[in-house]
DNA sequence: TTTGTTCTACCGGTTTACCGTGATATTTCA
DNA sequence: TGAAATATCACGGTAAACCGGTAGAACAAA
């Protein structure tokens, strides 16, 4: 399933050589959804578009609902952060679409077989960095709502005004926003998050 | 002109309905230079990746060297500032990779007879706003230089040290900085730097 | 009910950022 | 070669950010 009917075109032209595998493609979540709902799907090859996340959900939702279909992850973005978060998210593999024919084909017979599936690049993404960065702090409620703020340009008593406490208790989260991402200051913390997509 | 083989493979099967076209396809740049320079060619569909910027600076060197070759560009991108930025360098029109297969056709033809083509939610997003964000500050290495290492987290002092020269210098230019992006303060205008893909 | 998390709040202190208003080199390019 | 643009440096002041430590109240889950 993906959004964009050049790419549609392409995987298909690219997977039909294969003739056990019978193929449907899809644009939209619903229609797929109502497709899944009537029928055995093995294998999902699922488009990421980061900007809403949407993405990530469809496939926690599909994991959920039917754990025994196979979900493969296919986008541009190269980001660590971004694969862990959609192989956290039940994904049984993870393409980018630079791939070549013979890698992505490879990568779906290995998924079937019950392996997790990485394109060549994204395996050396994944082993590029030890583990340090692997994990994305998680913000509360709170903290996101106050990092958005900050990353706004709004100051410490302007957000204490806003949210009806004391600047104190602004503070404090600001404190706690900084050593979760060990950032040395609020600038740098608005960097690494809008990188990590968070903002 | 693409580095996905799959959308490279899209592409075709989309556009080899039009028996007028001819159609040849390349994943680097170099090879392309080297097939221009000896054959004619009418238009180019050049993949944005905006990522290093590379994408803006080949369709530069297309346009200045063979003014008459049609330049497209191809992206997911749908970012005003990344359309208009493509735009100053000469491009003859824009796509986003999720229009349909007609769209592109008339594009195409469009962008043949001269005119300047965008697909349809292109057009939507450049009339969407009016002309207030349209340009984009532009920055001189020092400032940018300055600016990354703000974006770092490091202060004022640190740079100075770093660069060496007076903090003073360095406080001057992030005024400048912040008088150019109309920023309240230095967190505000990283956010800002960041989704221009200033940084 | 108890543990754990989150949200709240405070003190005292140092450093950095930001503002207004200047000025003088150095480089770039027409 | 001269006008722009760019880079450099400065004073004096206010506001904000950052640091270290502390701790009660609200809430949810175990």
């Amino acid at each position: 399933m993906d959004d964009h009917p050049m790419i549609l075109e392409g995987l298909k032209s690219l997977l039909q050589s294969d003739t056990t595998l019978e193929i449907f493609t899809f644009t939209k979540g619903e229609a797929f959804l109502d497709f899944i709902r009537g029928n055995t799907v093995d294998l999902v090859l699922l488009d990421i578009v980061l900007n809403d996340g949407s993405g990530l959900n469809f496939c926690k939702t599909i994991k959920k609902n039917w754990p025994k279909t196979v979900v493969i992850g296919i986008s541009n973005q190269a980001e660590r952060s971004i694969i862990f978060q959609f192989l956290q998210n039940g994904a049984n593999g993870y393409i980018l679409k630079n791939a070549d024919a013979q890698e992505i084909i490879n990568c779906i017979q290995d998924a079937l077989n019950g392996k997790v599936a990485f394109s060549n690049e994204v395996q050396q993404i994944i082993l590029s960095q030890p583990h340090d960065a692997l994990a994305i702090p998680k913000l509360t409620k709170r903290e996101k709502q106050i990092l958005t703020a900050i990353s706004s340009g709004y100051t410490t008593p302007q957000i204490a005004e806003m949210l009806f406490v004391s600047p104190m208790t602004i503070e404090t989260h600001r404190r706690n926003l900084l050593q979760k991402f060990k950032a040395k200051n609020m600038i740098e913390l608005v960097r690494i998050a809008t990188e990590y997509k968070l903002l």
